[in-house]
DNA sequence: CATGAATGAGTCTTCATTCAT
DNA sequence: CATGAATGAAGACTCATTCAT
């Protein structure tokens, strides 16, 4: 009827529902009913797309960090330095955060309130994503570009803490007196200075 | 009896027993009944000495930011230069969540559960301890050690969302594969030299 | 299956189910588990039906006051007099009371607990209920039957307040020594011989 | 120290606060610590004048229905016609209901919400009043004022519910329409051209 | 006599999940 | 596939009562 794309309308409906409802009230308190009601759709229909509660959250994560490694992926291979790669990387992350707030609430906050997730979810999407940062300086030490001192292992947690946390206090603050942008470069600025 | 610190004896009891049920199953799936009997006291008694649930992460986590702010700033007091501050705040906030594991896991994961923490809870000791981190950062720029262009307002996200996603991967990863003083180490070395 | 009237079926079996409960342990000290056993639903059911406990005795008493208006109404409308008309409220009234004990008891005695009712609810049926009798000793001072000095409105709770003792009464007590129909014979030689 | 009458100080105390609080929030809503706080007394000091939480209730009944009947019954002794005594108590009674407010509100309201008051006890000082009626008219009907057909057992009710209903309008109504001497006026005029 | 900290049984209510239609 | 009424397990919280001091 009102469907074009067919099978995944209603398991994407369901989807973005979750995303607003989790967003707004977080994960524990928002209700399956809620989501429901949201997404226009049965109580019982949320259980013929997804095996329970936590699978919706799983998959909100999952879906969307396919996206994201993908995007980030694409955005980079045009470029040639590490450095620039870098740089890239960081304005893309925070980009991706502002531009889908709502998601990026759910998975800054939400998910890691499941135990599951934080504790028992190996996350290989998620190690996937922050082993693009280590594979970037690992090829900028190949070829020269940064000091050989710093480990790999080590820096991807610092610089992916950084924009983490640069990105809660986006999601969070009400008044963000620094712009994006101006995250970027500094961050940009302080991590590449320091690993050259 | 079996008591010899008399009056907190029982409100210390109940949040030791806290931080150990939330660190094992979560906050969520805690409950006050579990807390009660890991602390062997009545259910109710929990509630002569917090209002709710909520109430008990909340002293939990305000409790530990207040020592954790004081041990702090003690450490820092002795040091002279800028640089030797920044590196011993990276240090002792490493050592911190070593040394106390459980509370750590708790404020690491649970914490960031309770929307009410996240998005409403004002939070004046955590900004209290992240601010240490840029009056640091103003007196190195004053007295020249640091670069006049780095915004310390940004710095300090920077600087601590590294440290925190290094206590988050300390917390949460089985096999360590690298230590904590070699992390420190190298974060120290990459920031120092990022805003030098 | 078992269900003849669908869709009520369930909303009123909960109703008998909690005056027999109520009648039998008061208001405060039944529970909505033995509500829900009595009615053979779960628990929770309950609360597709009603707001919460409060609001099940509100119901019942709503219920009922309706129920009784309408008949009350009805056996008055083909009546001349209005002494013939507050001969036969009397009787309905205790035959009414008579006719459903359980309900009776619970509208009697188990209504007055909650501070709601008695003090908060402006209890627009129970008024319609009593004003009844005011506007037929008004009829009756129009058509020169009753006495002019008679002020309705203090009459009608002289009236209500004897039926409601004399229900009380026959509710109550265990062995009644007088029969409703003589109760509701002299009670109507009083009310009418004083107003006259 | 501050207690001139000594041994029933307290009690009289907890008598008086359970008036307050009860005819405040009603019984069931009134907790046993709140009367303590509010009569300045230990939790536990209660359980040293009262077995338990309804034993107040009931004392504060007996105290009050004890004194009532004393004094009602030597206002009457003086009177010589049983009209003079049956208007007598109309009168007394509303008086009794206007001077002591929260009593009254406690008597007429959560006094019935105690099933062991209303079914199970038996209410000898209840009955005691009540049986004051009855006398009189007894006493009438012998020396010639009222009708012989009139049973005293059924006139009682009959009164005492007109008196409880209007002291129950009186309690519980924000604005008065009519003054109690009114009311007593016109119950009077009723009842006993009823009897007569 | 008085205290008030401690107890723990008891209850309402919520909500993820199922299943007959 | 879709529905949504029904389920019932689970849990936070209250409060009358006790008892060591």
């Amino acid at each position: 009827m009102n469907s074009t794309n067919g099978i995944n309308d209603k398991r994407q409906r369901i989807l973005k529902a979750a995303a607003r409802v989790f967003s707004r009230k977080g994960f524990y308190k928002s209700t399956v009913a809620e989501i429901a009601k949201e997404a226009q759709v049965a109580d019982g229909t949320i259980y013929l797309y997804f095996k329970n509660k936590d699978d919706i959250l799983i998959t909100l994560f999952e879906d969307e960090m396919a996206t994201v490694i993908r995007e980030m992926k694409q955005e980079l291979s045009g470029l040639d330095t590490a450095e620039q790669k870098i740089r890239k990387f960081i304005e893309k992350h925070l980009a991706l955060i502002d531009e889908n707030r709502e998601l990026a609430e759910v998975i800054q906050i939400e998910l890691r309130q499941s135990h599951k997730f934080m504790k028992e979810y190996s996350g290989t999407k998620f190690r996937d994503y922050v082993n693009i940062i280590s594979s970037i300086i690992n090829e900028g030490q190949k070829n020269g570009e940064f000091n050989q001192d710093i480990i790999p292992g080590i820096a991807k947690i610092v610089l992916f803490g950084s924009l983490d946390e640069l990105s809660n206090y986006w999601v969070l603050s009400k008044r963000k007196k620094y712009s994006l942008s101006l995250c970027a470069q500094i961050t940009g600025d302080i991590f590449l200075s320091g690993i050259k």
